[in-house]
DNA sequence: TCCATGTCGTAAAACGTTTCATTTCAGGCT
DNA sequence: AGCCTGAAATGAAACGTTTTACGACATGGA
């Protein structure tokens, strides 16, 4: 009824030379002579062959396949870590198996285990929180990249960016344009990023007052709690949103409450992109090395995998702060930071 | 060396129990006591065991897996599509395989080879053009659903959006807003979408006039051409760009050239984004619906997966188109399209 | 002539599953 | 007792590869 797919056994045949014969040519094995390979490679044109990849694997233990763990495919940055980790496992010649966990641990647990099914010769995980280590599979083996997201356990290698000196950039310079005080926005601080970035927006505070608050997961219905701490008498003169989705959601709720940026207040994010040049005004934001993060995962992994046994290794990216109109110039000419760039729209 | 996966073999010499029994455990297979389902499981768990997904296919011939191939997976709007996709392909419990074609044919081609390759039960291709059943592989037999992208042959499976009336709807508008010349912004017409979005808006466009510019597949660099057609004399009343990266990298020239959005030009874009809405004024957009379309690509497959063997079907799903601050309100009433607010589609 | 020494090919055994066909065993019927 | 039935468990054969070990056949040196 179905018809399936041709075997290395009817190319064999159909060149009249062993099933050995036929696998040492596709795999370019030394010893086969010019006028079998001819015969093979005509045959394999003709029906189409294409090896299995999971005999083949089963057979020989090597597998060109990695698994990707993201907490959230939705979101355009984790899409972004995706798309280069793709390119780059690609030119190694590498699939991929991408899984989202959606940012639950449960799911999380379930799909490291799903993945581990196929037998990966690695794995790059964004872990949704620090407990990865307690939620792997009891016989894991394959070789694990922790990226973006700090795990409690050091046992792993780790690529991220330095979340605390971005933020603490950040903060010293609201602090030295005059802001006084300045609210915190973040999904979650359970998250080791927010954290980071917290703790670092604390750092560069000096005598600027700082305040915090979680939005939950769902930053766009948990940002408008919001509106009162923003419309009051005691309201902040700085807003910094540690994240893409919240400062996305956080912003249009400025406009509907009247507040004019940065008149009323001055507005940073963390995690920059491409609609923040375009808003009026642009937005000062700490941009994440996303694409070079990806790269580094895969190289890191890459090296895993062929069998480097050293000890775990972290590497920290370093984020780019511009200084745009959403925030009042520096008073004193200060430290030099980025001035503005380009993008002024229409002030 | 390499301490390699708990195998079937030793869950069942921990059970004290048959290979055939532990896989019929596992399995659910009905004759089976429960005492001795007890002892697999316990050796299962202690052992922490899982099925090889690889070998299991061999044997059995089924495979809960899937493929995808979209053109670029840094483009939002795909990302989303993969992200939704993985999402309900997982209820159902398939795993992904991802991969992207990079707007190339000659990578689609290889890529869906090495898709083959693992033996997927199904893959949905978004192709980047329409020669997409030239460059399958000679033996192919997994059901294809191919999405977004119109395919010149008209045998697959084909999800997409209603690209002509959508943007006859936004040409119809401009025109009755009073723009009597509007330049039209693609990537290329090559792209079938593109294809039928220009088409569409010759349709609606009435007396006002109309010109095409084609940006090629790097619109970031692309637009730069454009200068010189918006800031002459004879520049358009009305820009619409066809698609969403060719709208985020058109839109802050206008600013640089100094245009006043809508004073001296009314600006509208297909493939609604969120900043689209941020910025001022506001985006008149055509949104697609990329979550639904996702979806309808999954159901279509799953039910070739299953069996269905018959005629290869179309769905075409409505756009939305939301008028915005960006370009002038029709000057009569007329036949009411949504003012502003949330999305009438409009037959 | 005859044995080392290659080179080129092949048969057959694995890899971890699922499934087929078979065995075993306990009852329930005449 | 003898016989048939069905349930529960198993042995062994596949699935499509890669790999190991070995065979055939020249070649060349003694």
């Amino acid at each position: 009824m179905t018809p399936r797919s041709p075997t290395i056994r009817m190319v064999a045949e159909r060149a009249g030379v062993s099933l050995a014969t036929v696998s040492n040519v596709l795999n370019g094995k030394p010893s086969v002579s010019p006028d079998y390979a001819a015969r093979v490679m005509e045959a394999v044109e003709a029906l189409g062959y294409v090896p299995d990849l999971a005999a083949s694997r089963l057979r020989s233990g090597k597998a060109a396949l990695a698994g990707v763990v993201v907490p959230d495919l939705g979101n355009p940055m984790f899409a972004r870590f995706v798309s280069v980790l793709e390119h780059v496992a690609r030119e190694d010649g590498f699939d991929l198996v991408v899984v989202s966990s959606r940012n639950d641990p449960a799911e999380e647990a379930d799909r490291l285990a799903n993945i581990r099914a196929w037998r990966p010769s690695g794995v790059i995980v964004l872990p949704c929180d620090g407990a990865l280590a307690a939620r792997l599979p009891a016989g894991w083996t394959a070789p694990i990249v922790v990226a973006d997201r700090i795990p409690d356990d050091g046992r792993f290698d780790l690529v991220a960016v330095d979340n605390g000196p971005a933020a603490a950039q950040v903060t010293r310079h609201l602090a030295g344009a005059g802001c006084r005080t300045c609210l915190v926005v973040a999904t979650s601080l359970a998250i080791s990023n927010m954290r980071e970035r917290w703790e670092g927006a604390q750092v560069g505070a000096g005598a600027m007052e700082l305040a915090l608050a979680e939005v939950g997961d769902d930053p766009a219905s948990g940002v408008a709690r919001l509106s009162g701490r923003l419309s009051g008498t005691g309201r902040p003169d700085a807003l910094f949103a540690l994240e893409q989705m919240t400062s996305l959601a956080l912003y249009p709720l400025l406009g509907s409450l009247g507040l004019v940026v940065p008149a009323d207040i001055a507005y940073a994010s963390f995690d920059e992109m491409e609609w923040m040049r375009l808003v009026t005004p642009p937005l000062t934001a700490a941009r994440q090395p996303v694409e070079a993060m990806a790269q580094a995962a895969w190289t890191r992994l890459r090296a895993r995998m062929a069998g480097d046994a050293g000890p775990p290794a972290t590497i920290r990216l370093a984020c780019t702060v511009t200084l745009r109109g959403s925030t009042p110039p520096a008073a004193s000419p200060g430290p030099a930071l980025t001035p503005s760039g380009s993008g002024r729209h229409r002030p």
